[in-house]
DNA sequence: TTTTTATCGACAGACAGTCGGTCTATATTG
DNA sequence: CAATATAGACCGACTGTCTGTCGATAAAAA
């Protein structure tokens, strides 16, 4: 009945993950979610000053969980900076460590608020760790670019609104075709002769 | 006091469009809108079927004014094709004719929805506008790329992400630091000389 | 014992959307 | 031409829902 907060918020944020991810941010409501956790209005605001706070908890939570997996991945230079590009951009897709794909959740129709929230903080969080790898890439000799950063600011925006589902309309096979143009995109941005970069598009064997 | 369907429906407008400009989507409850035009509740429900049915419409004359004249503007052959690039871009931003600028309500907070459902429209709208003047571009060897469909949708993308206000957190000098790179980024893409582009600069006075 | 922390649930206020009905201009008919 | 029917625009009270507040209460900590 009586739990410590840190434990009573959690909960909270668990339920409200899936509730959002099933309907929506607008779509579900306090009752829905304090009725899912067991507790009474007031507990819920005890612990919470908004339904908005409650999902900017959630999305601090992804931002922890996203951007922490890619940071520990980015930094770890035993790993071939090629590679260390992949599994960067492949560990935003699967990571929440239960099974559940968090940009699964994100992609709904209906959060337009949280879908924007998310959105910023990986235009904002994943070009600089990215970036750090492609300076790598570069004082080995395999990039070539004065602007290594903006290049993946450009990368990212593109790839988060393109490959995106309810961004661009467009059939599933006409995404897949954007990929070898994507690809070849990014060679002329990063400088490197074309074709040179094919082997990322194993990076696109699921989502994003 | 009693007026065509069309009529009203556009007096209505006019002020959703002025209040959502105001105070956001969610800020805006449809009493403030029927109080302001004078009418009643039921009368704006005669009209509308939501309040989303009414953001729908607003987006639809946006759509209309934004992308019509930036097509208009595209189809005129008599204007060199890097002056048309130009000026395609930046009737993106002071249209409306009213010298409101509709850019400037999008980019407001508690808009999300909205501001996504514009971004949406220019991300699928815009493109294919371009593309058709690089592609002429390419015919006068001005431009060289094998995928001038998915340049323009990578530079849209970029641009309406990162020079959007509320996206990116950076100051305006940063901002500004940003352009020519992104210059830079561009000549790239579109396999033209380092610095050839500098002019398109000029479009970076304003806004977006 | 006193204070702090977590919990409760009734309540207020706001808001979106509905519905039955009205009013008026125009068309139809006797 | 006058009586009447029709349809389109409009009205405003009402409903149900939802968010956030508040004072009371119980349990744990100090």
């Amino acid at each position: 009945m009586r739990k410590e907060a840190m434990e009573r918020r959690n909960e909270i944020l668990d339920v409200a993950d899936e509730l959002f991810g099933q309907k929506g941010f607008d779509g579900t409501s306090t009752n829905d979610i304090l009725e899912k956790v067991g507790i009474a209005r007031g507990t819920l605001y005890y612990h919470f000053k908004s339904k908005e706070d409650i999902m900017d908890a959630l999305i601090e939570r992804y931002n922890a969980q996203i951007l922490g997996t890619a940071k520990e991945i980015a930094a770890n230079k035993s790993i071939p900076v090629n590679e260390r590009i992949i599994r960067v951009v492949m560990s935003l897709n699967i990571s929440d460590g239960n099974g559940k794909e968090i940009m699964d959740h994100i992609h709904k129709p209906q959060n337009a608020l949280m879908h924007q929230k998310i959105q910023k903080v990986i235009i904002n969080g994943l070009p600089p760790i990215l970036t750090e790898i492609i300076r790598e890439g570069i004082e080995q000799g395999l990039f070539n670019t004065p602007y290594p950063y903006e290049c993946m600011e450009m990368i990212v925006a593109y790839t988060n609104t393109v490959f995106d589902d309810d961004m661009v309309d467009i059939t599933d096979e006409e995404r897949a075709a954007r990929i070898p143009a994507f690809v070849f995109n990014v060679e002329r941005l990063l400088g490197v002769e074309s074709g040179s970069l094919m082997y990322m598009m194993k990076m696109f064997g699921n989502g994003d």
